[in-house]
RNA sequence: GGCCCCAUCGUCUAGUGGCCUAGGACAUCUGGUUUUCAUCCAGAAGAUCUCCAGUUCGAAUCUGGAUGGGGUCACCA
């Protein structure tokens, strides 16, 4: 393999996902820098779905995963509906194409077949363990002859092919990431490349498809490092060249294990279907393992594509604590225009939400929404029915004050006097309150829950004038549950 | 357990031998703005750079070892 800086051409890349569950935010993450270094090389990116696991096979996995990418804006160039020049894109549509290559590492002597149980493997593998031996097949088919392997194929024996790995000798590489790792050859077991079921696992597809692809950098998790011996043996059998690699750090959970649903919110669409900005996540999860070159925090996906570069990506596995997605939620919710903003609150406004008002209730919730789903506790106190807490309303003064102070409020709030502007309304109950001496902190806060139910609201004035006057009167005259 | 990867504030990170008595961001705390919350502004606290040796005039940065964490050892990816 020729060496890292020596690479000029247009790269290509891929993100190859599984469908066996929900997008994962790992996919989206491995994608952008996938992305990054095709666009900055006028290269491609692709998506390759596979699905030769039929055992953990999900229906509309699939369909989920294009939908995350939609989302999020990621775009590719190859894959999905756009198809392209390698196409089909999706591995259990290759079934052919593996088994030829299969064929190919047998007739060379690189690979053989095997007729092994999976009970006798269970044995042999518990047998090996007992020993104090490491797991590996003991090649007892490798020893077949020719003539009982026809008999038995022709006998329709189930049987896998497996990789035959050389005995001796060291296999390494040059890691983009990681620099140079090596393992002894006889460390790695015979991989079975061709499963009984006729599809492929995924060391023979994946390295036939990136081939195939022509991928040139191929970026994935830390967890393939300990199987990679396995592809450079099937790489060097096939006579191909091999790709660059570069091994990412992992995404972890608190505790450090690799990154799981059990323990964290994954799922890309459950981040949409949350409140948070497609922006905000990939901004938030470019900065895993990775850091701006400037030391900006907030960056947009282009800025991102132009400034990523292999060698800032960390080796630490970093842990996804999403406090910080939070944080910038709340900053891209502030930076989008009206527009768009109501545009985007549409799917998270209650179906009684009066939309005719939005563009009144908008400015006051604004700087409080750390996801758009907040928008409805945020809002509800403006066209739906309050409670009042009677204690919280009494906690500074007695029942008798506070009703004389709402009914001298009342009077005051007539129609003439104080609706054309909050400043307005503000004067005139700020005159009241001065006049009959009411201690602020207590009035205010007496109004504010009689007014909307609640302690923390946006600007009392403000608010008071979208409520609108004859339904603070309302809420003016209390009547205790 | 074997093999492999990794190791800087609670979290994300800057740092590639002297600019580091280690910088930024989030979170936390305090103060200011404010009738509340939030926003915004200012500030504080928070890391003996896992440890021990070594190289060097000088190490978070290089080397070795230890320790710790993680990954992987499937007809799953």
């Amino acid at each position: 393999m020729s060496h890292t800086s020596s690479f000029t051409g247009p790269k290509r890349t891929r993100i190859a996902p599984s469908p066996t569950g929900i997008a994962h935010v790992g996919t989206a993450w491995m994608s952008m820098f996938d992305l990054a270094l095709a666009r900055q090389s006028g290269g491609q990116f692709l998506i390759r779905i596979e699905d030769t696991d039929r055992t953990r096979f999900v229906e509309d996995a699939e369909a989920k995963i294009y939908e995350a990418f939609e989302w999020l804006g990621i775009e590719y160039d190859e894959g999905g509906q756009k198809g392209g020049p390698y196409a089909p894109y999706k591995q259990s549509e290759r079934l052919d194409v593996y088994q030829k290559y299969a064929q190919e590492l047998i007739a060379q002597g690189d690979a053989y077949y095997c007729f092994c149980s999976a009970e006798r493997l269970t044995q042999m593998r518990n047998d090996q363990q007992k020993a104090g031996l490491l797991p590996k097949y003991d090649r007892l088919c490798c020893g077949l002859s020719s003539d009982d392997v026809q008999q038995k194929l022709k006998a329709n024996e189930p049987h896998v092919i497996r990789l035959k790995v050389p005995d001796v000798g060291v296999i390494s590489w040059e890691d983009l990431i990681r620099g140079h790792v090596e393992f002894e050859s006889s460390a790695v077991d015979d991989q079975v490349l061709m499963k009984s079921d006729g599809f492929p696992t995924y060391h023979l597809a994946v390295v036939v498809d990136d081939h195939l692809m022509k991928i040139t950098h191929l970026l994935r998790g830390e967890e393939w490092i300990s199987s990679t011996p396995k592809h450079i043996l099937l790489y060097r059998a096939l006579g191909w060249e091999m790709p660059f690699l570069a091994h990412m750090p992992l995404i972890r959970n608190a505790d450090k294990s690799k990154l799981s649903k059990r323990k964290n919110d994954v799922s890309i669409l459950s981040y949409r279907d949350r409140g948070y900005l497609p922006e905000a996540l990939l901004n938030f999860i470019a900065l895993l393992g990775w850091s701006h070159p400037e030391g900006k925090e907030i960056f947009s996906l282009s800025e991102f594509l132009d400034v990523m570069s292999l060698d800032r990506i960390q080796k630490t596995g970093p842990v996804f604590d999403t406090k910080k997605l939070d944080w910038m939620n709340g900053i891209y919710i502030r930076n989008l225009s009206v527009e768009d903003l109501k545009h985007r609150l549409e799917p998270f406004l209650p179906s009684d939400f009066p939309r005719e008002r939005l563009d009144h209730i908008l400015p006051l919730i604004l700087e409080r929404l750390v996801t758009l789903k907040d928008v409805e506790g945020l809002t509800s106190f403006f066209f739906r029915p309050i409670t009042v807490d009677r204690d919280e309303l009494l906690k500074k003064s007695s029942l008798e004050e506070v009703e004389s102070q709402l009914k001298v409020t009342r009077e005051v709030l007539t129609p003439e006097a104080s609706w054309q502007s909050h400043e307005a309304l503000e004067e005139s109950i700020r005159q009241l309150q001065e006049k009959n001496n009411w201690k602020k902190s207590q009035y205010f806060m007496m109004l504010r829950i009689a007014v909307t139910g609640q302690q923390a609201t946006p600007p009392l004035f403000e608010t008071m004038r979208v409520i609108g006057r004859e339904e603070v009167l309302k809420r003016l005259t209390i009547h205790f549950h």
